[in-house]
DNA sequence: CTATTTGCAAACGCTTTGCCTGATT
DNA sequence: AATCAGGCAAAGCGTTTGCAAATAG
């Protein structure tokens, strides 16, 4: 389930056009807005090859994927451990630029039995936009 | 997108033993596995009548769905906040027991432009079970 | 009574996969 | 040359939904 089962890895170009929007933007895309953006410079790729290395991209570490609450995947360029945030009215998801709390997977350490590597957080609430429509 | 236009709700029995499944296991099941379990007391339940009082439940703000990095959604019995732990070996999801960290909403809101109401956490790693596996 | 809920099954929508051709090393 | 990756389309799979019949209040 967490096997490392890494084989030879091609840079095509498809790849590293992927790879490239991804780092190329601060948004958390979909699977889908990166096969649009990437489909202006290879018209002909197939939303199965973005699919595709959007995973072999996430095991290789360069990208995360986040799944949080929704159906779809949105992916992240930078794959850094950070916090993000939801915003519950429009369901954009945004950086959170504050440090990662390693004190809390001590925390978990010491006093729990489970053997914690790393954890996740994202806040939920309104964005900047959303307050100022109101 | 965040509304709550609760209508009248009506305690069918349905509802009921679905609640009452989802309440009294500390695991965190799928929607099916609560099917299987409510199929016991009402045989001719359906998948689809879980899933929608899985969902009402939710907006009730009776139940709690964790549906972190995964094809299928899990539901909590417990509406509280609270952290968990999911074990990358099993897969198995975990209640976490120390207090929410109130104080990182705070950080947040005061360093960024975000409105934060509040957060998730989720912490990965092993699980006893899989230490002792192997 | 009548608006809500159920059962059933079909539809959905995102994601994965099989197959075969094309590209990379 | 051998293997990995791409394109295409079909399949997968958890979840949602339309509809007529059932039912709670």
């Amino acid at each position: 389930m967490v096997k490392n089962k890494r084989k030879k890895t091609r840079m095509t170009k498809q790849r590293k056009a992927i790879l490239k929007v991804l780092k190329s933007t601060k948004s958390h895309p979909t699977a889908d807005w990166v096969y649009e953006q990437v489909k202006e410079e290879i018209p002909n790729i197939s939303l199965g090859t973005v699919y595709r290395n959007l995973n072999v991209l996430a095991e290789m570490g360069k990208i995360m994927v986040l799944d949080y609450g929704s159906t779809y995947s949105r992916y992240d360029g930078n794959p850094e451990n950070h916090y993000h945030f939801k915003c519950l009215e429009c369901g954009r998801v945004y950086d959170v630029d504050i440090p990662v709390k390693e004190s809390l997977n001590k925390e978990v350490n010491e006093n729990t039995a489970f053997k914690v590597t790393y954890h996740r957080t994202e806040f939920y609430g309104v964005c900047p936009e959303c307050q100022n429509k109101n």
